[in-house]
RNA sequence: GGACCCGUAGUUUAGUGGCUAUAACGCAUCCCUUACACGGAUGAGGUCGGCAGUUCGAAUCUGCCCGGGUCCACCA
């Protein structure tokens, strides 16, 4: 560090920026984070959250960072050895995406490899800037330990973990009918769907049945020629004539079957309804149970196929135009009525997913969901009631894990395919990781004698690599050390991705390991605006983390994501930051009036004084209610016990209580303060260290560094909690009492706190002989007495008071 | 439609059966007291969403209702 100034010539006023940044380099260069497995002290994992390469750290990371940091700084000071590696997601059709738009290229339109090397280049032209937006916020992960889910490593975990799939059977390639992004021209999976409201219209359409008008309502005519069937219920009275029958469906003229099922909900539309391949997944179902035939309307790039006749080539929103348009003049559109209805939409990108059969390799879990539902249970989730939405989803699970995407830029299957009779065949484990594109199969021959293989062009899915982060974590360091930090102690993450990323993760984990990837889940919820609107681009309502850091500290940023309670969504709200940054300047100020009372004294000196002992007192009470919160991951709760005893007990009141012994007193007066000023500032800034990292290694460096001897605040230890004494804490309360209703006096009378008292009288029950001299300067009372008084200011305590 | 969370001063919030319901911001009045005016002291402000019940006693437990939110499902 650079040589810290002197105490006494120190800016009055505390400059954040330069002292955050002075310490972020120190820190650096100290190496204060830096993991080391041999070091002493239980093993804290935590399974960092890698934040996606795009752009840069918005309010929301800034907040569930800050606030896994906090709980990384505690256990460090609770003396664990804390493994908190970092890491990027850096792979899949996210990063494609950014390079898409950063580049403007269209990645199906460039040549493969062109396209995986730009996007390499601008990951690493992003990285460097985009962690120092994690490290300005004090994010204490030690950055030397990191992985990218598109390097090397990371290439051969998720590869392997197929293959390991493969070997347990959970593992198999079909052609089925799939979740399809028509943008992205890719399989998805469940998880990657959304739901979004949209407009749209039920049109009344004219079937024909021997003749007869048959009217269906649909909001997708543009799938009328890959209809295959038509739908009743079969207690409807109204078409139970019709079962059996065929229609002739309009504009294309092929005939379908009317089939019975119960699946149709005889109130919604016309209450009968045509089956497409496929319109949605009850059309799917229809199709199994009913074997229906395929018919193909719609292309891969969402576009009509040639089934659709003179519409090929339309998209799917111009095809709907041009068949309702037609339908119309042939007087075969008989009412339409708009509608709002969910869509399934790809995250990613919005586009409407379609349901396109195609061969694609899965993850087969469908048959675990009892177990799926056990392995949650066995972790502790904070908070605890977040466990029902893991159980929700799982019970709502429809659809194996669709992996392969067919994509560029990400983790290559290791996958060939024989030429002739098209089996699979799987690299070796020892060769990974491959590239199929380049790499050579690992074996010569096929089953079926031929020689000839094609390589596999599709990429995983990113949650294949992101589910595997616990092993990708322990993997940075050697083999003989990767069993100790797994299970992780801590998995922290936002609350929305249970779905994706726990779940995956903790599937993933029981199959491969049969184990819980960690003992521990902390589900931070999200930030809103000030009105409690969810941020978003499109509303306009983003508050960017360097917008909040040009006008407040990183301590201030901190303060404030310390203070909402995990899983619970938070407003951004500038008088939180702005409570942050005055706890900051009172801590900076505090210590400047402590410093000189604790330059030099006898370190073996004791605390005599009534009042030193009701501090200590107090201390010690919230030093064991701040662990005791920490310890189930309510730092706000902490920070709150923290803050009152900071401000309340210490600031307001003992500081002003001892302030005339600390200059007028005795010897043995002065020692017994500074002996417990020391003690409080040195217990403050190790308790508010981990919420405000930076002005309490600040006032660690300037005033306690030289007595401890530890390089750094938060390498310093948990503080040691003093004895509580209880007649001290009686001795206390009542001379707040007192202090209280003089200042109150003083209030009324419109006067300043140094006014003069003649008398001051005391009456209560409890002995505070012993803290009348501190009280009496503190008041500025010319004569103080125990005896009759007359105002009653707390049960028991009796005050007069005279000018 | 299913599940879950939340509703306490103007705002944000503590408080899971018991003293007169917390605190911060804001507001009002006062005070330049040698750590801090980038501060301090004092004060005003709440029928704890509503109704009913359990209980000696309910912000707290139960039921119903109202309002807000999230996740999941519904896509004809």
């Amino acid at each position: 560090m650079m040589e810290t100034k002197a105490p006494v010539s120190s800016a009055v006023h505390y400059d954040s920026k330069e002292v955050e940044l002075r310490l972020l380099a120190f820190w650096d260069k100290e190496r204060v984070y830096k993991f080391d497995p041999e070091q002493k002290g239980e093993i804290y994992s935590i399974d960092t959250p890698p934040p996606t390469v795009s752009g840069r750290m918005h309010i929301g990371h800034a907040f569930s960072y800050a606030q896994q940091d906090i709980i990384a700084r505690y256990k460090r000071l609770r003396g664990f050895n804390v493994f908190y590696p970092w890491g990027t997601d850096d792979n899949g059709l996210p990063t494609e995406r950014l390079v898409e738009k950063l580049k403007n290229v269209k990645g199906s339109k460039m040549d493969r490899q062109a396209f995986i090397a730009l996007c390499e280049q601008t990951r690493k032209e992003l990285l460097p800037d985009f962690i120092a937006d994690w490290k300005r916020i004090g994010v204490s992960c030690d950055f030397s330990m990191s992985y990218s889910t598109i390097d090397a490593n990371c290439r051969r975990i998720s590869q392997w973990s197929l293959i390991d799939l493969n070997k347990k059977g959970r593992f198999y390639r079909k052609n089925a009918p799939a979740l399809w992004c028509p943008l992205c021209e890719t399989g998805i999976s469940q998880m990657e769907c959304q739901d979004a409201e949209k407009p749209s219209t039920f049109n009344d359409i004219v079937f024909k049945v021997d003749g007869m008008e048959l009217i269906i309502a649909t909001t997708r005519p543009e799938l009328l020629p890959a209809c295959v069937a038509i739908f009743a219920h079969p207690n409807d009275d109204r078409y139970k004539k019709l079962i059996g029958k065929k229609a002739v469906v309009p504009l294309f003229n092929h005939e379908v079957q009317i089939y019975a099922d119960g699946r149709v909900d005889p109130s919604k539309g016309s209450g009968i309804v045509m089956c497409c391949t496929f319109g949605d997944q009850t059309d799917m179902q229809w199709y199994l149970a009913f074997n229906l035939p395929l018919k193909e309307a719609i292309a891969k790039n969402g576009k009509l196929t040639a089934l659709a006749g003179k519409y090929q080539g339309l998209s799917v929103h111009d095809a709907r135009k041009a068949m309702l348009a037609d339908l119309k003049s042939a007087g075969l559109l008989r009412h339409q009525k708009p509608i709002q209805h969910p869509v399934k939409v790809h995250e990613r990108c919005q586009t409407e997913i379609e349901i396109i059969q195609s061969k694609q390799w899965f993850i087969k879990y469908l048959d675990l969901k009892e177990k799926m539902i056990e392995w949650g249970s066995e972790l502790r989730w904070h908070p605890d009631f977040m466990v029902h939405r893991y159980n929700n989803w799982v019970n709502g699970l429809q659809w194996d894990w669709l992996v392969s995407r067919q994509r560029f830029f990400g983790v290559p299957m290791p996958v060939w395919y024989c030429k002739k009779c098209d089996e699979a065949v799987l690299a070796d484990e020892k060769n990974l990781p491959v590239d199929p594109l380049i790499d050579q199969p690992p074996i010569k021959k096929c089953k079926c004698g031929s020689t000839e293989f094609v390589p596999e062009k599709d990429i995983l899915d990113t949650w294949v690599t992101s589910s595997m982060t616990p092993k990708l974590a322990a993997e940075l360091l050697p083999a003989k050390y990767r069993s100790k930090v797994f299970p992780m102690s801590l998995r922290p993450q936002a609350h929305e991705i249970i779905s994706f990323w726990l779940f995956n993760t903790l599937f993933k984990s029981e199959i491969h390991f049969n184990s819980v990837p960690w003992r521990d889940v902390a589900l931070s919820g999200y930030v809103t605006d000030p009105q409690g609107e969810k941020m978003s681009k499109s509303k306009g309502n983003i508050v960017a983390p360097e917008t909040v850091l040009a006008k407040y500290s990183a301590d201030a940023l901190r303060y404030w994501a310390g203070g909402s309670k995990l899983g619970e969504d938070i407003a951004y709200q500038e008088k939180e930051l702005v409570a942050g940054d005055r706890f900051v300047k009172k801590l900076w100020n505090v210590a400047k009036f402590i410093a000189p009372q604790i330059e030099s004294f006898d370190s073996k000196g004791k605390v005599s004084e009534v009042l030193d002992f009701w501090i200590l007192s107090r201390l010690a009470q919230t030093i064991s209610a701040a662990a005791e919160a920490f310890d189930h991951y309510e730092y706000s709760k902490a920070r709150m016990v923290i803050d009152q005893f900071f401000w309340r007990d210490f600031c307001d009141n003992y500081v002003e209580l001892v302030k005339n012994r600390a200059y007028e007193g005795s010897a043995a007066e002065k020692l017994s303060c500074q002996v417990a000023l020391l003690a409080c500032l040195s217990a403050v800034v190790r308790l508010m260290a981990p919420f405000t990292p930076f002005i309490c290694e600040e006032v660690y460096q300037l005033y306690l560094k030289s007595r401890e001897g530890v390089k750094s605040v938060h390498l310093s230890g948990w503080p040691v909690a003093p004895k509580v004494d209880e007649s001290a804490e009686k001795v206390g309360e009542v001379v707040l009492a007192v202090l209280a209703a003089v200042r109150k006096k003083k209030s009324e009378a419109k006067v300043s706190m140094k006014v003069p008292l003649k008398r001051l009288v005391i009456e209560c029950s409890v002995d505070i002989s012993a803290a009348l001299d501190d009280l009496k300067a503190t008041v500025n009372a010319e004569r103080v007495e125990i005896g009759k008084a007359s105002e009653e200011v707390v049960p028991g305590v009796k005050v007069t008071a005279e000018f």
